[in-house]
Formats: structure tokens, sequence, C-alpha cells
DNA sequence: GAACACATAATTGTATACAATACAAGAAGA
DNA sequence: TCTTCTTGTATTGTATACAATTATGTGTTC
């Protein structure tokens, strides 16, 4: 149950899947800010590999609109606008119902048992104050779902979609207590135990509009990190 | 009105962008069959450009789903399985009736113009006996209608999904004329300038289903490509 | 002090060299 | 003849070197 603290703590071979997953982690988990730069050789000093490795994971990353690449500006963490924020919310609003549908058919009691075990997971992160974790495992309820649904073409396109959230709710979020998750979830577990498919479809909905209307998403009201940074782009 | 005869016909500078789209394209066309071994000396040779540029281009496309990469082993053209061909064509199904349903809304005469003018495009096409083409054109009906649904992320997924679908395609096509689709489209077009949005989403929806059921999915119908090819990998 | 030009440093883009791995063919043995 | 091992070749993985571009800092001018 021990974590890896800093970033890498790789402690041997680092491949270009581990450090694009390193990374991801660690912005899923708001320990790297939107729009931060990350400069190839000051990575392969971190993780002891070549640029080329690095090159590759940061261009992984870039494909599932985690950073940014710009030709010869290097790559930083994506700071997604307010209109990704509404699409990205507008899509798991179309995707994701109809995913907890299926997953509501197919859910075996050890699919619901690693659901519970991520609730709890999260509990533990939030009561241990670390709430880029629970972020994190919150995130990952909701694509364990698209995993039990049994569907890996779209569980793929929500896992996109949750990470770049991660991004969104890091610029965007408004309530301080990421609580309001907690029953949520739990409520949608019962259902999919129940094999409750209406119901599992209707409160993954509902749970989505609420987060997306949880986001400060009026015009302008973004946290701009820094003048100069600002400009820079 | 020209078209590029064989793969590459790069005239000049080639990015790891155009040689990614060049494949890309010729997959698309159909000149370049699932299961093709893409080696990366080759390509380099073809493209006039070193390994490094030609790997990124692999990749980029690996991320699509365009082309299967495997540790050591090289990249292939990809060739979806029986199950993945039902995801893919589910997930059309799932997104873009919604995405027609908008796009009926949003719709300009321009636009409707543009997609009039690929619907002939893809006629002229098949006069000219030339499949792969039409068949590429057709699949840019579907990522052109994503587009004017001004929902680039969910315009994306149908990308790829129009993507994998042309290997799909490839693979298991039944249906001798692919001239089925000619009035589906026309249809189309014709409730979008309507702005007729019930109708736009039914008809993209049967449409979906009716090219899905076109497939020769039973199981085990593949279509082997070669004892030898087939026993490698 | 502000704006510009230029030189220098830092960073990314691309090519190449070398190492590691997989594939194929042939030799040795039963 | 078949199996197994060995060896050679081809291909990919990674590191490094160099080229191209961008960023930075300094001095100059107004």
């Amino acid at each position: 149950m021990t974590r890896t603290t800093l970033l890498p703590a790789m402690q041997n071979a680092a491949t270009s899947d581990t450090i694009a997953q390193a990374l991801s982690l660690a912005i899923h988990e708001h320990r790297i800010a939107p729009g931060t730069k990350l400069g190839e050789d000051e990575l392969a000093e971190i993780y002891g590999v070549s640029r080329t490795v690095v090159r590759a994971s940061l261009q992984s990353l870039s494909h599932l609109k985690l950073v940014d690449i710009r030709r010869n500006k290097g790559a930083k963490v994506a700071s997604p606008s307010l209109t990704e924020a509404h699409e990205v919310f507008e899509a798991r609003e179309l995707l994701e119902p109809r995913t907890a549908r299926s997953a509501a058919k197919l859910a075996t009691p050890s699919d619901i048992a690693l659901l519970e075990r991520h609730i709890n997971e999260e509990h533990t992160a939030l009561d241990a104050a670390d709430p880029g974790r629970a972020l994190y495992l919150s995130g990952l309820f909701h694509t364990e779902i698209a995993r039990i649904a049994n569907q890996s073409t779209i569980a793929g396109f929500i896992e996109t979609l949750v990470a770049r959230s991660s991004l969104i709710i890091a610029l965007y979020w408004r309530r301080e207590s990421a609580l309001c998750e907690k029953h949520a979830h739990h409520a949608l577990v019962r259902a999919l135990a129940d094999h409750d498919e209406e119901q599992a479809e209707a409160l993954m909905r509902s749970h989505l509009v609420d987060l997306h209307s949880a986001l400060d998403l009026r015009e302008r009201n973004v946290r701009a990190p820094s003048l100069k940074e600002a400009l820079s782009q």
C-alpha cells in the first residue's frame, strides 16, 4: 500500500511507457500543474534515460491531450480552455451513462468488490489530506466502470476524458470539498450490484451533470498562473 | 484535382505529421492492407528522412489504432479482431446520431455545399473505378458532419472510429457494391439542410446500423491473408 | 528609462552510431 | 528425417552528436 512519493521513484528500468504513466499519474494527482514546462533534458535526467525515450513519452501524452507540444517550443502540461472543458464534460455525459448501463448488466461480485475497494481508498486518501490522490482514485472509479462494461474502445475514450477532466478540475474547480462525490459513487455501486440498469444510467448522468455544474466555467474566471506565463503563450 | 498516385509523392519537406497523414490516407484507401509490415528503414528511405521521424509517425498512428506496434517486433497495419469491429461500430452508433443532430442545428449553407461536393467526388471516384478513394471520401463525409457539430473532442473520437472502420471494411466487407451509401448520404444532407434534427439523428442511426449489418462479422469468416502471415503473429 | 540590435546560451529537431533483440538458415546429433 | 543448437543477418531500442530554432541578456541609441 506504499506509494511513490516524488515524481519518479523508478527503481530500475524506465521505459517510455513507465515514464508516460508516471507523468500521467503526477498530472492526475495535481502534483504538476497545468502549464508547467516539461523540458526534455530535465526529464531525461530525472528518469535516467536519454531524450529519445522522454520524447516518446511526451508524444504519447500529447495524443491523450494531457500535454501540449508545439514545434520548437517544447512540451507543457496542457491547460484546457473553457470550450474544451465544456466539450469534455459533454462527451462524458454522452458516453458514460450508457456505459454505466452496460456495466450494470455485466457487473460480477468481484467487480463490485473492486469498486468498493476504490471508494475506500479514496476515503483514506481524503482522510490523509491527500486530495490529489483522492481525485485520481475518483477518476479510476469511472474508468473501472467503463472496463466492466466490456467495451474497450469506449473505455479508452472515457479514460482520456477522465484524464483531461483532472486538468479541468485543476483549473476550474469551485467547490471546496470533493466529498460530494462519495454518496454518488456509493449509490452507483449499489445500482450496479443490483443490476439495475435504468438506475445506473440515471445516477451516472446526474453525477456527471453535478460535476459539470460544480465547475466555474464562466468566462474569464480562469485563475491566471502568472502574467509572464499567461503572455508566453 | 490531381492526387498522389503512389504512397509518398512528397515533393520536399517530409515531417512526422505529413508521413503519418500519407500513411493514414494509404490505409484509408486500401492501398496498404491490414497486417502489412511497416519497416522503419523502408519508410525512412521512401520519405527521405531518418528513422527518428518515421518512428514518431508510426507511434502517432498506433495511438489511432491504425498501426500495431509491438516491442522489438516493429509496426504493422492493424487488423482489428471481430470483437474490435463490433466495438467500433457500436461506439459509432452511440456517438454519431447525436452528433448528426447537433450538426443539423448548426449546419450553414456552406457546410451543406461542402458535403454535397464530397458526395459528388465520391461519385466520381466510383465511376473511375477507384473504390478505395470512394471509401475514403465516404469516411470524410462522416468526419465532416462531426466537425459541423462543433464538438471537436467528439469529432476526434469519430475520426479515429472512421479510420478504424476503414480497416474493418477491408477485412470484413461483404456486399459487392458500395453504392448503397449514396442514398443514405444524400438523405442525410437534406435533413441537415432542413435543420431537421430528429430526422438527421434517425437517418444517421439507421445508416450506421445498415453499415454494421453489411459486414460479415460471423465468427471465423475472416479472410486469412496467408498461412505464413497467419502464423507469424 | 524604453526600444531595438546583436551576440550568446539554452532547448528542440534530426541524423547517426551502437546495443539488444528477434528471425532464419544451416550444422550437428540422435 | 526430425530435433535442437548455433550462428549470422536483419530490425528495432537507445544514446549521442550535430543542426536549427528559440530564448536570454547586454549594450547601444534615442
